[in-house]
DNA sequence: ATGTCC
């Protein structure tokens, strides 16, 4: 990204000032090196949202912004309702709540080191990975309108959870306002037999080794010591949510003169908030965020039952549940006002910071955990909620490392197998249904993901408070 | 990300 044409306020903070259509500024966060880096896009798409009907403040990019489809990826922003603000399908992203949780084990790394391989092979075994994997759970459709309506709360009632996960969970595990009778049949029937899989791409199950601490009160807080051993699974709502981002992408392009909306791409497709279609279209998504919130609680359950047969002495109790493809109505401070506004994370993580009502009790002093994916046998980080950042993008953090090369470039360079033997030798043990797909994700497919991390704590967006390593990397 | 093209 070229920077003259950005207006440097901090080490971390650049701007591009509001001109022609733009209705607010942009406003990135990012190491100098970071900016430069960056693809035009992320500049040209973030322009692009910030001549939106209703948005405010700023159209915000985080430090792992790349380009994406309309919106960035990495890419916030907020409209209000009440002045003709839009809600948008490509603004979610097509894998709506997509995101990562961490299970404490209450392990050290020497208890799995003699079961490693055995750990590995029945995680693999029990756990569907792939594209299109199907699980062992078969849903009716009136099953999968209870499950879209309850999220991981009908994944407790169901069985696959512990009742104390739920004030863990973003919304308590169950997102308001899902109207299953707004996802298409079509979606639904995608999705039946797809609860609990883990799906492909850079979706993983990972055992990690918590291999630093820098914040040792917070770390204390959320339960996390030097050399413990923790589980992430990061996922979203499979083909349902993309089968419901294809539709409304669709509907939203068509509707858009109709709103009198001038789409400066037809990616960006929306529709007023206020809309019959605005509101269809919501209804629709926050079905997709409780599905994703039930199949991150299923492969929990999965985990949960490898582990006890393995490892009997593990906790697994749930540390955090993070989405990072929602679009939710926030109260936050602007200009000095308590407003309410619909925020679109697409690739950035909500990030709350202490004090904040919506952060579970027991952490509330602290601040809301953010988790950052790493890349395939990259290091993963544990941050929480930085003090004062609703006045930063809305209390949002990055997300994880973001590519830094295409998918058919990646193929190109690297051999799944390599790979594979590559992270063996260093000790990370990879069970993959594809190894093309471990080609597509080789770390030396990724942006430095600690670079990001950096970034976002001297951004003030997220703190550091741990990072992990792999030992175990279940892939997709 | 995705029944990697209805």
């Amino acid at each position: 990204m070229d920077l003259n044409r950005l207006i440097q306020h901090s080490n971390f903070e650049w701007e591009i000032p509001t001109a022609g259509d733009m209705l607010v500024p942009v406003i990135i966060y990012a190491s100098e090196q970071l900016v430069r880096d960056m693809d035009d896009k992320v500049a040209i798409q973030a322009v692009n949202v910030a001549t939106l009907p209703g948005i405010v403040k700023a159209s915000y990019a985080m430090p792992d912004a790349h380009w994406g489809y309309g919106f960035p990826i990495g890419g916030v922003a907020a409209f209000d309702p009440d002045e003709g603000g839009v809600v948008s399908a490509g603004g979610v992203g097509f894998d709506i709540s997509c995101g990562v949780r961490t299970l404490l084990t209450g392990l050290q790394r020497h208890h799995i080191e003699a079961v490693k391989n055995k750990l590995a092979d029945d995680l693999y075994n029990t756990i569907p990975a792939g594209v299109g994997s199907t699980g062992g759970i078969h849903l009716k459709l009136r099953e999968m309108d209870d499950m879209l309506r309850g999220g991981a709360q009908w994944a407790l009632q169901r069985g696959f959870a512990r009742p104390e996960d739920m004030a863990r969970i973003e919304e308590a595990g169950c997102m308001a306002g899902a109207e299953p009778a707004q996802v298409s049949e079509h979606a639904k029937k995608r999705q039946q037999d797809e609860m609990g899989t883990l799906g492909s791409g850079n979706h993983y199950l990972e055992v990690q080794e918590v291999k630093d601490i820098y914040d040792t009160e917070v770390a204390a807080a959320f339960g996390i010591g030097l050399g413990d051993i923790v589980v992430s699974i990061h996922c979203g709502s499979r083909g349902l949510g993309h089968q419901i981002g294809t539709e409304f992408l669709k509907d939203m392009v068509i509707a858009a003169p109709q709103h009198g909306i001038h789409l400066p791409d037809r990616e960006l497709a929306c529709a007023p908030i206020n809309s019959p279609l605005g509101q269809k279209y919501l209804g629709a998504m926050r079905a997709a965020i409780n599905c994703a919130l039930a199949n991150r609680q299923i492969l929990t359950h999965l985990t949960r039952c490898v582990f006890e047969k393995l490892l009997p002495d593990a906790t697994m109790s749930l540390l955090y549940d993070v989405s990072h493809n929602t679009c939710k109505l926030e109260e936050h401070l602007i200009d000095g006002q308590r407003r309410k506004v619909y925020v679109h994370r697409k690739g950035a993580t909500r990030a709350f910071g202490p004090g904040h009502p919506d952060i579970p009790e027991a952490l509330r002093n602290v601040g809301q955990p953010v988790l950052i994916g790493g890349s395939m046998g990259t290091a993963s980080y544990i941050l929480v909620g930085a003090k004062d950042n609703d006045q930063r993008s809305f209390s949002s953090a990055c997300h994880g490392a973001g590519r830094a090369m295409s998918r058919h470039a990646a193929v190109k360079q690297w051999r799944g197998r390599t790979v594979v033997d590559d992270l063996a030798s260093r000790g990370i043990v990879v069970r993959s249904p594809s190894l093309r797909g471990v080609a597509e994700e080789a770390p030396g497919a990724y942006k430095d993901v600690s670079e990001v991390v950096e970034v976002a704590d001297r951004a003030g967006l997220a703190n550091k408070v741990a990072r992990v390593e792999p030992l175990i990397c279940i892939k997709g």
